[in-house]
DNA sequence: TAAATTCGTACAATCGATTGCATAAATCTT
DNA sequence: AAGATTTATGCAATCGATTGTACGAATTTA
């Protein structure tokens, strides 16, 4: 006694009318009488009519589904950049699939074609790391979907996307450090050819250039963004002949690390060593002291993506022109870089 | 100058034979020759083809889809839980699709339709805060899809569910600290309506009772898992004429708050008191010193979770039994409990 | 009042893949 | 060699909703 769904074909049989007058009924179609839209609705209702949206999306070529790329979902920043995704797609009637590469180029490109097959309306993707090659991308475009980048992207690509900008997040961390009298200040940056790690040090060397300030190329320390290699980094930095005052990590992990190279080194923050950090993890808020860190709106860019998204899809693709969005990061200030007096 | 994808009959075209044949060829069925699938599956490579799974979905009825209902998908635990679904749900040719209840009933409600009329293959949820009514789970029944709770469920409702021992989780922490030498135990515990925190009090007690340990009742502070009720709550335990040795808290946030209130307060942990969480959240080892906790396994249970699902998925409603998967959380043993000598 | 227009509904094709049944060709039986 | 069986393929219906076109009825216009 298997369980079969109501029809629109249900809804007709029973009211004597044909299924397009019942589909056009239930799509609020102006050439369909009042009278005749009330009793289509008030059956459904009856029924509890539920429309099967996979024959609907055959037919229209629209599935209502958002699909969502990203390297990893159990990241953070990730899992809030979806979240914020989701309300804003929720509230125009869409829903969302979700993919993740795991920072494979080969899995970005299968979850790329399962979307694609899953005949999403769109596209929001993070490129995985690994991922140097576009062409994946292109077929986006040539079934004429909207795709939107968000925080990691392609340069020049003609794409959309949303990021953050992380020239201004370094510039305000370090711009904050001198403000609270730090002269001697060491960096913790990421690997390079990153884009993201590149600006953020691009903004720590702007505000020293602004200041005044000389920098101390011995106080950077490249491809530290892990707890191990951040400890690492600090224990060397703070055996200088002449050791920083602050430090500004591009990373809150290896600002953590830092911090416990300090502290098991008996040095004070942030009266002897001011730290900052960067990404606004939750847990920044737990340790003592606080760590001040650069908080990147995660929820904010899913939003913008996702209302980018809404702006592009239906448009002819002649029509969309691509958006860039660059959000303001905001330096969350905490008890780790606060000079007293 | 649209992009029309490759069908099935582009390639029938081609090849001068029906549609039937190719689809039959592609998916491998035994009444089409070698060399027909030959030819075919050449044919489909050279243009591209990739299958419409949304016109598959609505002749066969399966969409190779699963729904997921949680929460709110930003939780380290949940996000760890859909990346384990994921993993195992890939492997086997699924994709997911991921809806939040936001703690809330109505969307929960929602969702839950949103998910069936995508025509998913089945549903694996955890329940809102506020739910307590569950008719719109009988609907999934109805269709005859697996349905499978996860962490939260709803008590004897024949469904399946992948679950954590909760009891043992608080056996083993306190076990854990009475070995160390800890004797007068605090706990702050939860709501004790939810059935997990009643679960790991239960587990408390247990291990007092098996060490012969008498509960000072006087050391277990209701409604305690935030950081700010943490703190509050240590407060008040270190101000007791016999303050405790040891405390034991059902949320990691409540445990970091007690932590920094020892601190505060010059107490030494763990010399004075020793520390233990629960969740085993990803800060705890960054913490100064690292917090003992409870691992929950989340990505276990996503694993577990869609493995039962692979299991249900196909077989006739009345063949699925209701499995119950219970897994043993592990105490992950840090330096906040660990006294020396 | 006849012609023109508007309104409300039905018919049938369609989206792309799947599948039960029919059938032709090839192979096997005896 | 005729009949039985197996093999390989095609035909056409189907999944459920959407949509272009047709058409009768109602209304308006001249």
């Amino acid at each position: 006694m298997s369980y079969t769904p109501v029809t629109i074909h249900d809804i007709a049989r029973l009211l004597n009318i044909s299924a397009s007058t019942v589909s056009r009924a239930l799509n609020d179609h102006p050439r369909i009488s009042k009278k005749t839209k009330e009793k289509v609705r008030q059956m459904a209702g009856e029924l509890n009519y539920q429309p099967n949206l996979v024959a609907s999306n055959l037919r229209s070529g629209k599935s209502k589904i958002i699909g969502i790329l990203v390297p990893r979902i159990n990241r953070y920043f990730f899992s809030n950049v979806i979240g914020g995704i989701e309300e804003v797609a929720s509230s125009a009637g869409y829903k969302i699939m979700i993919m993740q590469s795991d920072e494979s180029y080969k899995k970005e490109i299968e979850s790329i074609y399962a979307l694609l097959n899953a005949r999403v309306d769109g596209i929001l993707v993070s490129i995985s790391i690994e991922t140097r090659k576009f062409d994946h991308f292109d077929l986006i475009r040539k079934r004429g979907l909207p795709l939107i980048f968000f925080d990691r992207s392609i340069n020049n690509s003609g794409f959309s996307n949303v990021g953050i900008n992380d020239f201004s997040g370094g510039l305000k961390a370090v711009q904050h450090l001198i403000s609270q009298g730090c002269r001697r200040i060491a960096h913790l940056a990421g690997p390079e050819h990153i884009n993201i790690y590149y600006n953020r040090k691009k903004g720590f060397e702007k505000a020293h250039e602004e200041a005044g300030l000389p920098i101390d190329s011995g106080l950077v320390v490249k491809d530290a963004v892990t707890w191990d290699k951040g400890k690492e980094a600090c224990e060397y930095l703070i055996n200088l002949k002449n050791p920083p005052d602050a430090i500004f990590a591009a990373s809150d992990f290896s600002a953590v690390g830092a911090m416990v190279c300090l502290k098991e080194n008996g040095l004070k923050i942030p009266e002897d060593v001011a730290v900052v950090g960067y990404a606004n993890e939750p847990f920044n808020a737990w340790l003592e002291p606080g760590l001040t860190s650069v908080d990147q709106h995660s929820n904010e860019i899913g939003k913008n993506a996702a209302r980018l998204f809404l702006n592009e899809v239906g448009r002819l693709p002649e029509d969309s022109k691509s958006t860039q969005i660059i959000l303001e990061p905001e330096l969350i200030i905490r008890k780790s870089s606060v000079k007293k007096g």
